[in-house]
Parts: structure tokens; sequence; C-alpha cells
DNA sequence: GTCTATAGAGGGATAGAC
DNA sequence: GTCTATCCCTCTATAGAC
């Protein structure tokens, strides 16, 4: 395997098709991704793409399994460790999970769109997470505020970062904010997340 | 136009493969649809699609114009009448926006997605909604609690009452639910949403 | 207005040369 | 491994009979 040889920085062709096929389809969803598209973004010849990965399809589901796990994996086994306390999580994930979110700000309308044209495909990539059932993040959310359901929190929690980066097109077409402005402002709802969610799981007291 | 004199329930053609472009649209996107998916679901004839709409893109352009007043129009008029006070408002909107997205699940994912991929056509829809700029809720929010970034709140809210249903069939395959106990919860929801937006315009109390 | 038949373009996939 | 050329199916749109 001499590749490395002449230029460090080039990618192999089958990681170019890769990464242009992560791009092209997480702007255009399946369907509206033709082939041809990945092969120019990559800078390689159409017929690459079926040699290198059988067809479409399983290019896709190998981009969708990445993407799956890139939105779920990386907050998930944040939120079950039963060694960092409630408090801790929080800050923790609304930190590193905006993060990750504004370097990737197409990512959750994209899996959650793809999600919603093939449910039944990506319920094995799922079961890898049992969120809900006896985790330490729900044990914490009901020992301090019985009254507080812990689905509802886990969906608030994740919807008031996650949402965001869904309505981006509309919040920035009517405020006319520019990129850089919307991730400077994910950047300030950090602390909006963290002081919040905490106010959430104490929700009798205001009331 | 003697059209109701036998069946009092029947559409017009027309009216059919408008509501079946609806129901299609929403469910594969703009790319995912065929127009023959539309006509077998009107229970129509093919070239009748383009009989009354001129292609497939003006079609979805009048659905797509629906779906953004439907998302949108509903809730903003609530949100910037000057006559209703805060608490009023959250109340209201809670209730009656969460009961129209739990007859139109799929409305927010599809609205959202599609937009995404075609930003700059919907420019004109959005300009009727001037709901950030001197708005009476975000007037309402500042003399509340100045701390509170209006913006950040908007979101918030409205992510609160819409995330659950893009993220519907992750929540639904982690949680083992059926569609029925998803609308349950999302009933159940109301109050924890009004309960945690009065909450949040407080935040300061909690930390 | 509604149908059948088909034109015409586009796109996924592959054969075969190099 | 990489390219050119092309097959062939699918889909939008329309022509034209009824």
């Amino acid at each position: 395997m001499p590749r490395k040889k002449k230029q460090e920085l080039d990618l192999t062709t089958e990681e170019k098709i890769k990464a242009a096929a992560r791009k092209v389809f997480s702007e255009k969803g399946y369907f509206g991704t033709r082939t041809r598209d990945i092969a120019d973004e990559a800078g390689i010849n159409l017929a690459l793409v079926n040699y290198y990965f059988r067809s479409k399809e399983k290019l896709f589901e190998l981009v969708m399994q990445e993407k799956v796990y890139q939105l779920f994996g990386t907050i998930i086994p944040i939120l079950i460790n039963p060694s960092i306390s409630l408090e801790a999580k929080i800050d923790i994930a609304a930190d590193s999970y905006i993060d990750m979110l504004i370097e990737n700000p197409e990512l959750p309308i994209m899996v959650f769109n793809e999600i919603k044209n093939n449910p039944s495909g990506f319920g094995m990539v799922l079961h890898i997470s049992p969120l809900f059932n006896n985790s330490s993040f729900i044990r914490q959310i009901k020992e301090r505020n019985a009254e507080v359901d812990p689905m509802q929190f886990v969906l608030s929690f994740i919807g008031l970062m996650v949402f965001p980066f869904i309505a981006r097109p509309i919040v920035m077409a009517m405020t006319g904010m520019k990129m850089d402005q919307f991730k400077e402002m994910m950047k300030e709802r950090k602390k909006y997340i963290t002081s919040w969610a905490n106010a959430l799981t104490n929700t009798n007291k205001d009331l």
C-alpha cells in the first residue's frame, strides 16, 4: 500500500467518495442526490462509486449509520454514565453536544428526515441505546423531583439543544442572521440551557 | 356546476388530487414522490395531475404554501396579539398548537426539511410574520425578566412543542410507544410546557 | 374532463478498454 | 483502479382519442 508516499494529505479514492457522499446526502437527502453529484464532489468518475460501494443505497446506509451514531452515540454515553451527577451531565452535554452540532449543523434535520422515510431500517442502531428504562439519567431525574416525568424531561433537554438547528433556515430568514451569528447565538445558548434544564427539574417551586 | 347533485361527500377531482398531494408529499418529500403516487392515492389518472396543476413542482408549491401557513400561521397571530397576557399566550398556544400538531404529526419535519432544500423559495411566506422585532410577545418577555433573551425563549418555547414530533420515530422506537400512546403523551406534555415556559421566564430565581 | 399511449429526459448501474 | 460509453428502466409531461 504505497498510497501515502507522495501526498500525505490526499485521501484514498474510497475515502474521497465517502466524504463526498456525507456532504451531498446531508444537503440533498437520499432521493435528491444523484450518484453523479457524489462523483463530481469527490472529483472522480461516476463508475467508481459503484466500484467501491455496490450501489447508491449501500453507500447511503453506510453514511446514515455514521450520522446516527454521531447524533446519538455522542450524547447517550454521557447521560447514562452512573458516575456523573445530574448537574455535571447537563453541563457537559450542553457544552460538548452543542459544539458538535455547531460543527455539523445539518446533522439533525438530515437524520430525523431520513429516519422518517425508513423507520424500520434503523431499529438495530437504536437498540444499542437503552436511554429510557433504568438508566442513571432517568433515576437521577426521578430522585431530584418525583413530579417530573423523566421522558418529558429528556425530550425537553435534547429538544432545547437540537431544535434550533432544525429550525435554522427559518430562524435565519426571520431574524436576518448570518451563519456566524447563528453559531454565536448557539454558544450563548449553552448557558440558558444549563440554567433552564436545572430549573426544569425543579418546576413546582415556580408555580 | 352540477357536481354536488349526486354524492354530497365526494370531492371534485381537483380537490382529490390536492388531498392526495398533501398526504404523499408529507410522507415522502418532493423528490421521493412520484406523480404516479399522487394519482394512485387520488384514485384518478396520471394525466389529470398535469391537467389541473401544470406540473409536479407547481402542485408542490401549492401544498407547501398551505403547510407553511399551517405550521406558522396558526401560532404567530396568538403570540403577537398585544391584548393577550404572556401567561394566557403560553396557555392558549400550548393547548391549541399541540392539538394541531397531534392532528398533523408529520407537518413539522416535512416543512423544515423541504425549506432546507429550498430556503430562498419561502422568504415571501415568512415576511408576513415579524415575530421578532417589537412584537408584543418579545416585549412581554423583556418586561417579565430582562435577563432572558427573547429569541432564546421563543426558540425554547416552540421547540418544546415541536421537537417531539420531529423526533417521533426515534422516540417511538426507543420506548416502544404506539401512535396513540405518543399522542396521549403529547396531551400530557401541555401542562409541563406551560409550567416550564413560566419557569423559563424566571430562570434566575433557580440558580 | 378523463382516459391511453408515448415521447423525451434523467439517472443508476455495468461492460469493457486501458 | 480508473476511465468512456452505453444500456435500460423510471418518471414527468403531453398528444390525441373518446
